[in-house]
DNA sequence: TTGAAAGCGCTAACAC
DNA sequence: GTGTTAGCGCTTTCAA
C-alpha cells in the first residue's frame, strides 16, 4: 500500500524508474551501468525516466552485491602520540610533497570514477578506529603515507588483509606493495656533484636512522664518496626539521671546521644548515656547498636556492594508485614494489 | 552447498557467528549493537563467537537497512579553477586554522563513533564528482569549509538536500546551517584597542569584499571607529595573502603618510603590513600600531608578535559537528546558525 | 528474552 | 535484447 508509487517523495529507487520507463529493473540497471545490449531507443526512455525521477543509485545496495565501493582512502599516519593540532597537520600538508602526491593519485583515480577520501591516523586511538572503518568495507583499498618510522599502520593493514600500497619501503619486510625512490642512487647523485665541484672535506646530515629511506641515503652517499676517494664521511643525525638541520650543521662545523661540502637528507634540514653556515660566516656555495633532498618548496625559498635531489612524486603517486587498483581487481596478485629514479636539480647552493 | 560453513575462509557473516554461538542471527545482531534484553550468558557466548570467527559487520548491508553510514565528510572547497597543486592545499592546510578545526570536530565525532573523511573540491569537476558521491549516501552529512567567496558548494549542498553545516555565513542567504564568529564585534575589539592607544590616524586593510566575513570586519571596524570620533577610515582591499598585505600597506602609507594605527583583516596580511612598515622605516608599534585577525601561527612568527583578534575555532568546529549530527538525526530540523564571540589577544604590535 | 521472516535497493545469472 | 528471479548481509517488526 505504501509501495509502488513511482512519483512519491521518498528517494526514488530502480523500481520507480523502471515503472516510469515502462521496463524492468534489470534494464534500468543495465543502462545506468553502461552495459551494452540495450536498445538505443529504450536507453533514451530510461535516461529520461532517470532524469524525471531524479534517481541516484543507492551506494549501500550496490556495494552489498558488487562488494565494491569505488573509493579508496589516502591515509596519512604517524607513529608518535601527538596531540591533534598544528604540528602534524602543518608538517605533512605544508610540504608540496603532499600536494604532488594527491595530484598524482587523482590523475589516475578520477578518470576511472574512483573517489579518494583522506583520513588521518595521528595516534593509536585514531588508528584503531581507522582500521575498523576500513575493515567494514567502507573503501576498497588504501594508500598509506607514513610520516615516521615506527608507524604500526603498515603492519595493521597487512594483518587486516586490506588491499594497500605504501609510499615507501616498510621498515621491516612485509608482504605489502610499495612505491619508493631509489634513495641510494639519489644520494650518489649528490656525492658525484660534490666530488665534481672538487670538494675535499665532505660530511652529511642524515634523517632519523630508524627510517629505511634515511639509512639508504646515508649509506648510498658514503659508498659513492668512497668511490671518489673519501674514505670517511662524518655524519650527524637529524629528524627532518629545520631546527635539527641547523643544530646538526653547527655540530658538524665544530668537528670538521674546514668542511667544504654537505649532503643533507632533506630540504628542510638543508635550509637550517644554510642558516647555520651563514651564522658561522661561511658563504654558500663558495666556502661550503650544500645539497638537499626532495626538491620541496623550501628549496626555492632558501638563500641561495637549494641544489637538491628531486623525486618524481607525481609519477610515484600515480603508480601507487595503479598498483592499488590492480590489487583491488585481483586480491591475489602478489605484493609488488616499484622504484623510481631521482634526479639532480642544480640551483645555487652546490 | 557452499554456504553454512561457519569456519570457512570467506569473510564471516552474522549467519556464521550465529551458528558458532548456537543462537539466531537476530540475537547476534542485538549483542553487536548493544541492545539490552539479551541474557548475559548468551551475550558472553556471542562475544566469544565473534572473537573466534573474527567477524566484522558489513557496512553496506548495515547501511542498506539503517540508512546510516556513521561517517561524515569535511569538505574543503574553493571556487577558482586552480591546478591541483601546492597553492591551494598549502594555503588551506598550513594554517593552524585547519588543524584547530579538525581537532574540534573530532572531539565530538570520535566519542560517538562517527568517522570523518576529508574531501577536496578544488574545481568544478571535483565538485561534481563530490556531489555525486555524497548523494549516493556514502556519508551521512557534510561540514563544508570554503576558502573563497564565489564557491558554489553551499548552493549545491542545499540543492542536493544533504545534511550540511557551513563554517561561515553563506554569501547569499541559503536555507543551510552555519557557524560563524561575530566578525563585526571582533573588528570593534580592534577599533577599541587602537582608540585606547590614542591612535589618531587609523586605516584598515580588508579582505576580499565579496566575502561576508570581510565586509563585516570592514563595516564593523568603521562603525566602531566612528563612535570613537573617526569619521573617515581609509581602507585598501587585499586577498588574505601576505603579498597583498604588503602591497596594501604601501598604498596606505602613500595615501596617509602620518598613519599611526592599522587594523588588518587577517594575520597573514598583517605580517606583510608589518614588513612594509619596517621597509618604510617605521617602528611597530611605536610609530604605527598593527592589529591582525585570526590568531594564526604567523601571529607569533611576526616581529613584533601580532596583537590580534582570536576566534574560538575549536568551539566553533565542535558546534558544527553537533549541529550536523542534529540534522542527521532529524532531517527536518530547521537550519540554525550559531555565532561565537572573538576575543582580543594582546601581544606586541598594538 | 529469543527466533522467524520480511525486506532494504541493487546486480547478475539465467531464461525467454 | 529484455525480463524474472535469487540473493548480497544486515536490522527489525512480530510472534512465541
Amino acid at each position: 500500500m505504501t509501495k509502488d508509487r513511482p512519483a512519491s517523495s521518498p528517494t526514488p529507487t530502480l523500481e520507480h524508474v523502471a515503472k516510469v520507463a515502462g521496463v524492468s529493473r534489470a534494464t534500468v540497471s543495465r543502462v545506468i551501468n553502461g552495459i551494452r545490449n540495450v536498445d538505443p531507443a529504450i536507453q533514451e526512455v530510461v535516461r529520461a525516466a532517470v532524469e524525471q525521477t531524479g534517481y541516484v543509485p543507492n551506494q549501500a545496495a550496490r556495494s552489498l552485491v558488487t562488494r565494491r565501493t569505488n573509493s579508496v582512502a589516502l591515509v596519512v599516519s604517524e607513529a608518535e602520540h601527538r596531540a591533534f593540532d598544528d604540528p602534524f597537520l602543518g608538517r605533512i600538508f605544508t610540504d608540496p610533497f603532499f600536494g604532488r602526491l594527491v595530484s598524482g593519485i587523482m590523475g589516475v583515480l578520477r578518470p576511472r570514477g574512483v573517489t579518494m577520501v583522506l583520513m588521518l591516523a595521528e595516534n593509536d586511538a585514531a588508528r584503531a578506529q581507522l582500521i575498523g572503518y576500513l575493515k567494514q568495507g567502507h573503501v576498497d583499498g588504501v594508500i598509506a603515507v607514513s610520516a615516521s618510522a615506527a608507524d604500526p599502520l603498515p603492519g595493521l593493514l597487512t594483518e587486516a588483509g586490506l588491499p594497500a600500497v605504501l609510499s615507501q619501503r616498510p621498515v621491516s619486510p612485509l608482504p605489502i606493495s610499495y612505491v619508493d625512490a631509489a634513495q641510494s642512487a639519489g644520494a650518489r647523485l649528490a656525492a658525484d656533484r660534490l666530488a665534481e665541484r672538487g670538494c675535499r672535506r665532505v660530511a652529511t646530515i642524515s634523517g632519523p636512522l630508524d627510517m629505511p629511506a634515511s639509512q639508504d641515503r646515508l649509506t648510498g652517499f658514503r659508498e659513492a664518496m668512497a668511490r671518489h676517494g673519501h674514505a670517511h664521511v662524518p655524519s650527524v643525525e637529524g629528524n627532518f626539521t629545520q631546527e635539527t638541520g641547523e643544530r646538526a650543521m653547527r655540530q658538524l662545523l665544530n668537528e670538521v671546521p674546514d668542511l667544504d661540502g654537505v649532503f643533507v637528507a632533506n630540504d628542510l634540514m638543508a635550509l637550517g644548515a644554510v642558516l647555520a653556515l651563514h651564522d658561522s660566516g661561511r658563504r654558500v656555495p663558495q666556502d661550503v656547498a650544500v645539497i638537499g633532498f626532495d626538491d620541496s618548496n623550501v628549496a626555492m625559498v632558501s638563500r641561495p636556492p637549494l641544489t637538491t635531489i628531486r623525486q618524481p612524486l607525481e609519477d610515484m603517486a600515480a603508480e601507487m594508485a595503479r598498483l592499488l587498483l590492480a590489487h583491488i581487481d585481483d586480491p591475489d596478485s602478489p605484493p609488488t614494489s616499484v622504484i623510481f629514479e631521482p634526479t639532480l636539480v642544480v640551483r645555487k647552493s652546490a
